[in-house]
DNA sequence: CTGAAAGCGCTTACAG
DNA sequence: CTGAAAGCGCTTACAG
């Protein structure tokens, strides 16, 4: 591998030169530069970008700490974090915890130790207090992905209140009010900005919530497929209509539904959060609060950007509006 | 931050011990050890990563460039691969092509600048032709995922032959004899194999492919909904079943299907590669070629660290099994 | 307009 | 058992 070394020597220049030429850092002399060039393509040099991410202060990339326990939107995030990354130069280091808060922290102190200019995070359930504490320390920047926090910091995420307040305007319109609510572990922030968002939405609307008709806590398809099932079979009230708030939580209600040989919409209407790829191809055809994860990943890489370029700006708190798909589910 | 300086003058020893301390390189007593511990929890020490890369000849991190146009197989090879690569203590750099030689190769030169310790990539359709010569003039190791090449290098892919036989088998027993095959960008070696496999299939048990039933070279969902739909109205032979060679392959052939008001299973038999999450749960339940698309990047880290630890070491070809879920669709 | 040299934070022969 | 020092491959004041 050659060296700038080698490309100096051979070009009869300094080391500063070579390296002057390259970053286009300092006036070169044309015929100078012309010679570097040359030797650059003879030696088939490339900058070894470790070696300068040592002496400078950046290392033109960034971290990316992601908690997918099996949602298809983070797949989504992650193209779109990609994606921006890859436009501004910079590299992507991918970590999963998969709600691991033990996996989030040991990957975050990896990120770190590699120098990466900023960090994006969408927290485990039950992520270690100190996490965000440590980065900070360490002064470097971060921005919040998906799962927000009440806390003055760059983050992202979306809009769950309104897409919510849709969702149950649709359904009561449609005069279900007797709701189902699958909400999953109200520990991540989004399932629990949904959750609050569904009770305000009620209540506003004059509805009552009654107790049996809350399913959560549960973390699996699994568990909410036992959960849902017992739910259905209770003597006590039944729901007209299921609001499922994740993929996961879908997946394991409808299951449920089925098991209980129920129709849907025929016997129980049912929309979900994230919900299924291609769902307007299958019956049931399901509404679908549609996030855009794509975005919701650029955006991200370009709010750490701006915070890169201006340590001091103001927080910025973004909130992306959902699509809501309206289909045949909730008819 | 810290350094290994300021640990070491805090112990009162010289950075070589620390170093072999925090290394367990060679003997230390147990008491200066002790002491070199101390002052690293004292100021918090944490070892710069790219300082240690390049003294060393490793940077314990690897590169993963994948093609994900869409495909969500896609997403669980990056898990399996981010999991393995967490498992061993490396840290992964993604980029994705998605179907973009260009793009390909500049990740993988960034990748090299990065000084990632190898390199694993599942090829853009039409990946330009130097691309592995230059990897191998790095002498960087490196594994083919998924997207294999007829060359004498690492790979770890499906075994596309055995299982398109399985459902050739399946779907001619239960009497389909005119399948329309929907193989997608044959520049696509996993496409191309299925294509092959599909031909020797029939051919085998002595059943022609007229041309008619052949649906090849589309990339995208829409174009694929345009092609397939022009056969199904074409007078020629129609098809009883629909076998399609991606996620998004089946995604626009079903989409030409329903657009005509043809029933599955009704009318046409449907059998897919990859296909669609939760496919039980919705109607139509299309029998499906599962990829362990998880377990494909778990293994293809695997080479790689087996690659790193012996340079010499014959080259390895892995072919998992895919596992066919029959379902309602082709009965 | 260009170069000599220091230094980023480590690891690792070399020496005792 | 431990330390002084070279060196990895760059960038960047400093100097002329």
């Amino acid at each position: 591998m050659a060296t700038i070394v080698d490309v100096a020597s051979l070009a009869g220049v300094s080391t500063s030169t070579v390296s002057h030429v390259l970053n286009d850092t300092r006036h070169v002399e044309p015929e100078t530069r012309a010679r570097v060039m040359t030797a650059v393509r003879a030696t088939g040099y490339r900058r070894d970008a470790l070696a300068r991410s040592m002496r400078r202060t950046r290392t033109d990339s960034i971290g990316l700490v992601i908690s997918d326990a099996g949602e298809p939107a983070f797949a989504d995030m992650v193209h779109g974090v990609e994606e921006a990354a890859a436009q501004h130069g910079l590299s992507l280091l991918l970590a999963n915890s998969a709600e691991d808060p033990a996996r989030e922290l040991s990957a975050v102190e990896a990120l770190l130790d590699r120098r990466v200019d900023g960090l994006i995070i969408a927290r485990a359930a039950g992520s270690a207090a100190g996490l965000l504490e440590r980065i900070r320390e360490e002064k470097k920047p971060f921005v919040l992905l998906d799962r927000l926090a009440n806390l003055d910091v760059d983050q992202v995420g979306v809009n769950n209140h309104s897409a919510m307040a849709a969702l149950v305007d649709h359904l009561t319109t449609g005069g279900h009010q007797r709701i189902l609510l699958v909400s999953g572990d109200l520990r991540v922030s989004s399932l629990r900005e949904r959750y609050d968002g569904f009770h305000t939405a009620m209540r506003e609307r004059g509805f009552e919530v009654p107790e049996g008709l809350l399913c959560e806590g549960t973390i699996t398809a699994a568990s909410t497929f036992e959960q849902v099932g017992k739910l259905l079979s209770s003597s006590a009230e039944q729901p007209s209509a299921i609001l499922a708030c994740s993929t996961l939580l879908a997946a394991g209600a409808l299951r449920a539904v089925q098991h209980k040989g129920l129709q849907v919409p025929g016997n129980l209407a049912f929309a979900a959060f994230d919900g299924f790829t291609y769902s307007d191809l299958f019956e049931p055809q399901i509404t679908t609060v549609r996030q855009p994860a794509f975005r919701l990943g650029e955006s991200a890489v370009n709010l750490l950007m701006r915070r890169l370029g201006n340590p001091s700006a103001p927080t910025k708190i973004l909130r992306l509006d959902s699509e809501i798909e309206f289909r045949r589910s909730t008819q």
